[in-house]
DNA sequence: AGAGTATCGTTCGGATCCAAACGTTTGCCA
DNA sequence: TGGCAAACGTTTGGATCCGAACGATACTCT
């Protein structure tokens, strides 16, 4: 198969901006910010899907499982809505997630004291060892994927990442 | 809510750090790497909501159906596995999104004359329009999300993904 | 106090995800 | 030629996605 958008290699991320153009080529496109973005939806995907084969599905762990249980690790008891939103999904999502999670006994949820609307989300010890294990793993592969970039392009990285969130951020 | 690493705000960001240090200081984190990729992730997710909302569901278009749809315009007819391949989703997930796009009369696929073992993959001309109105759409939102970004900026961007990209590459 | 509005989490219907199993086709080798 | 292995796309079962609808709860105002 021809190159195309999903090569890493210069040359074939040249050859697919020439067929873009040839396709395309009057419509007024802006090629550098297709490139990054496409570029970001083509890394996260891949990443996502090494991480759960290399260290999330071991240990039955789904990317947004493991996402939804690092929140609750690292800044505990949390109310379903926030929580959803921090994790990024819908509350609908977390509902589905959180029996999974239930389920394995990694997590837990309560009805709120006070405001019987809220639910109220938390990690178990066995969610605990769990994440002590898994998140090393996690980490480490994390350390692979930009082990090809110094310390100053992954500052670069991080401030255009930001860059791209405050713009998120100002179109809602 | 307090912060976390789903804000763009550094204060946010370094609060969130020093949340993550307390919680597994003793694990030997590569915070860099972490922020970096988890921030890939945020974005991505994000970005490909905003599309979604703002450009291809007015069309009836998820993310994934915009992107087969992408891979048949801009290269022509494509084998199920390579049109797969390139969208970067399994082969049957490509047999749901087709029959989807099949029913909204933007593709077809047709079996092979020789191997009868292979679908090849068809953008209609219905879909070649939709195409042709989605993608600017599409576009000017990519421009308004890199618009926090130098040209340099956007140069340095695309090289540490193509670097991850690669980094991925050589894990398989 | 009661009605109306807002918010919550769950359910629902439909779509996207995966890996594994499956039925069909092709290629290879004795 | 026939048997076996490999490859293909679809199907299957289970999970993750969404937005909208829903039932329950809380808040506000008269």
């Amino acid at each position: 198969m021809s190159g195309g958008f999903s090569s890493s290699d210069d040359e074939d991320l040249i050859q697919a901006e020439l067929d873009v153009r040839a396709r395309v080529g009057d419509l007024g496109i802006d090629y550098e910010s297709l490139g990054a973005v496409s570029n970001i939806f083509r890394v996260a995907n891949r990443a996502r899907a090494h991480l759960e084969r290399s260290a999330l599905a071991p240990h039955d762990l789904s990317f947004t499982a493991f996402t939804v249980l690092w929140v609750l690790w690292i800044w505990g008891e949390r109310e379903a809505r926030h929580l959803a939103a921090e994790a990024g999904i819908s509350k609908g999502t977390l509902t589905g997630v959180m029996t999974t999670l239930e389920r394995g006994g990694l997590a837990t949820r309560r009805t709120h004291p006070v405001d019987r609307r809220l639910v109220l989300m938390q990690i178990t010890d066995d969610g605990e060892r769990t994440m002590e294990k898994v998140f090393p793993l996690v980490n480490s592969e994390e350390t692979r994927l930009t082990s090809g970039m110094s310390s100053k392009e992954k500052q670069a990285l991080a401030s255009s990442l930001r860059s791209m969130l405050r713009a998120l951020e100002n179109l809602e």
